[in-house]
RNA sequence: GGCGGGUUGCCCGAGCGGUCAAAGGGAGCAGACUGUAAAUCUGUCGCGAAAGCUACGAAGGUUCGAACCCUUCACCCGCCA
């Protein structure tokens, strides 16, 4: 089996490291723990955070011990960026956050096996308790001032915004998870994404002073697209999360599947298990036979899997297939129709109420508001059961309901949903 | 505690008494071209059919008229202590 270094390395996973020669030998030396922590900054964890935690099952499929840490602590201070100081949330907030995100993150990795079972642990547990004092003197007394000022963002922040104390602190909170983890579960491998570069050689530091401990670094480099843009900001402009309510499994697929050809193996190699020679296949088709869109096909399907589950996945699929088939949607039988409405966006009206094209596309949430949807009315971008409609005026009829009640809105290309009409 | 600077639409950022729903950029959206791709070009981009309404941190005030002036409050930042 390949070494889960060499994986690593061929998937694009590693951004800068400790000595790699010496962590592969402490990896072959028997199961590694290694941790990497997720802080509550949002009511849940987006698809750029699957690339770190990806790689704990990485390395648990590999035969080593992980440990999936919730910030609750360091979620409580904020880990100093580049645009300026954050707003607390309130302790309320972030252990709520918290709470869901640790449901979250524990899907990704097995807990039974008893040699490389996961761990779950939350920094709130021994951050809470610490006092002032001895954070000062057992944590404090060992970080160098110069050499925290030195760091790029908080040079930037210095030069721009300034920056609080709280968060000029967040380096010694997460230095000292580190060690903690080291103490406790012999942890001795940190990942995380190239961003958290600093604070995890933070704690490498840490545990080589006070314990005199050799723990490495491994970073992955941050998702974007091929034009640089940081990942998951598209599509409407919101993020990609993993809470069903917040991200449809349908949109999510729909996300996936819309990949740029020149970003899809790479999301390939880092979103999926799948093996080498399968993703060069895939890399060969997007090259010689690109419309079939088989590399992002593979990726919505396999990445939807993994985040939502067998059957959303097929449900999901069957409901694109639906609405973006070649078929006519008139031809779809009821339960196939019905599926996808299912999965789709959706709203309703009554047909007593004489809405029009404006109404249609309000109500399923295909345009925020009545101006935006004469708009795309105007510009020839709304359409119903796949016929375009440039009437502001236009209504639906009986004749036009699909098995007497849906209508398939559309706004654009892409942008589908159900209404349901009643009489 | 003192002095100074700031808070503008999704983001950045101009505006400094009327012609400002507010320059410019980015993002977003639509069309053309395509492959539910990218790039490109074009259009669009507070709400409203319109009258008009809401909006430039909050609340008051001056004025025929305020994002722009004044007062108070909140928050942010810099320098000094």
């Amino acid at each position: 089996m390949e070494h889960i270094l060499d994986e690593l390395t061929w998937r694009g996973l590693i951004a800068q490291s400790t000595d790699l020669d010496a962590l592969r030998r402490d990896l072959d030396a028997g199961p590694l723990t290694l941790y990497a922590g997720f802080d509550p900054t949002a009511p849940s964890l987006h698809a750029g955070n699957l690339v770190p935690l990806l790689m704990l099952t990485r390395f648990q499929r590999a035969g080593h011990r992980p440990i999936v840490l919730a910030g609750g602590a360091t979620g409580m201070v904020g880990d100093p960026r580049d645009q300026g100081e954050r707003t607390l949330n309130t302790l309320d907030v972030v252990a709520e956050w918290a709470e869901r995100i640790r449901g979250q993150l524990e899907r990704f990795v097995e807990f039974d096996d008893p040699r490389t079972g996961a761990i779950m642990a939350n920094n709130l547990d021994w951050t809470g308790q610490l006092s002032v004092l001895e954070f000062l003197r057992d944590v404090g007394k060992h970080f160098s001032i110069n050499v925290m000022l030195a760091r790029d963002t908080v040079k930037r922040r210095l030069e721009t915004d300034g920056m609080s104390y709280t968060e000029f602190s967040y380096l010694l909170l997460q230095s000292h998870d580190y060690l903690r983890l080291f103490r406790e579960y012999g942890c001795a491998l940190q990942v995380g994404g190239s961003d958290q570069w600093g604070n995890i050689l933070g704690g490498v530091e840490l545990v080589r002073r006070v314990d005199g401990g050799s723990v490495h670094a491994l970073t992955a480099p941050l998702v974007t697209d091929a034009d640089g843009r940081k990942f998951g900001k598209s599509t409407g402009g919101g993020n990609i999360w993993l809470d069903p309510a917040l991200t449809s499994p349908y949109a999510w697929y729909q996300y996936f599947v819309n990949v740029g050809d020149a970003d899809v193996v790479r999301y390939l190699r880092l979103f999926t298990f799948l093996p080498r020679e399968e993703i060069d296949e895939l890399a060969a088709d997007t090259e010689q036979r690109p419309h079939l869109r088989a590399a992002q096909r593979r990726l919505a399907e396999e990445f939807t899997r993994l985040v939502h589950g067998d059957h959303e996945t097929r449900q999901v699929i069957a409901a694109s297939q639906a609405l973006f088939g070649r078929g006519e949607l008139g031809e779809l039988d009821e339960s196939t129709l019905d599926a996808a409405m299912a999965e789709a966006p959706t709203g309703a009206v009554r047909l007593a109420d004489g809405p029009t094209i404006l109404d249609l596309l309000v109500t399923s949430g295909l345009t925020p508001s009545r101006g935006a949807a004469r708009r795309a009315v105007n510009e020839g971008g709304a359409y119903v059961n796949n016929a375009r409609i440039a009437d502001e005026e236009w209504q639906p009829a009986v004749t036009d309901l699909l098995h007497g009640r849906w209508l398939v809105v559309r706004r654009g290309k892409r942008a589908t949903a159900g209404v349901e009409v009643a009489p």
